[in-house]
DNA sequence: TTATTTTATAATATTTGTGTAATTTGATTT
DNA sequence: AAATCAAATTACACAAATATTATAAAATAA
């Protein structure tokens, strides 16, 4: 079963989750009341993104707490830097190419 | 069926692709011979690629050179900047964290 | 202690993705 | 026009992801 950060934002509903944990910690509960699918539903992408440890819990009484691990979302920036480069270096190809014709 | 951006970049196979494809176009047949799956199946990938967008094609003669569409790419860039917003803002966060203790 | 709330897990059905093989289509070369 | 080559398409089998229902476990409140 593949684990990764981009296997965690491959899904709308997960993504739409890592958004709302962006802003503030959240139990599954809440979570869940901005959705349509079920609470379990919820907590399925929740382990997921647990497994990709983008997300991590911190216990508070007997609610669970999940919040966005920065660190692995910058996996993601990392790998799109090839891209940056890319879309940063057209100008100069455009200039290349107006040299060779 | 979902066809985006993120469901492109899910596979790791894809990913791949993605990345030789930045350096150059290529050919399926070109692609295939960097990996060890068949023709057939870095195709169907290629298939994904194109009707998410990521990728498009050039016509030369009877080969089919693929090349990738920066655009789409710049999508992630765009959703990943709430998540720049975030790490960058941790300084100020770690600030009126010791301002409140 | 008992009931309630919150979360996690297990089992299942359905859907979706992947890889291979065989066939078809289209373009190019001889 | 026939042979050849590249790519796409189809059909099939298999693996994996998703959503749902039901159940279990842990913490809290009465």
């Amino acid at each position: 079963m593949r684990r990764d950060v981009f296997q965690a934002i491959a899904d709308p509903t997960r993504r739409a989750i890592l958004t709302l944990l962006i802003v503030q910690a959240m139990t599954p509960n809440a979570l869940a009341e901005h959705f349509d699918s079920t609470r379990q539903a919820v907590s399925k992408h929740i382990k997921i993104l647990t497994e990709c440890e983008v997300v991590a819990q911190k216990q508070s009484g007997r609610e669970i707490y999940y919040h966005v691990v920065p660190e692995k979302m910058k996996e993601i920036d990392i790998w799109m830097e090839q891209f940056r480069k890319m879309w940063e270096s057209r100008f100069d190809q455009l200039d290349n190419l107006l040299e060779e014709l």
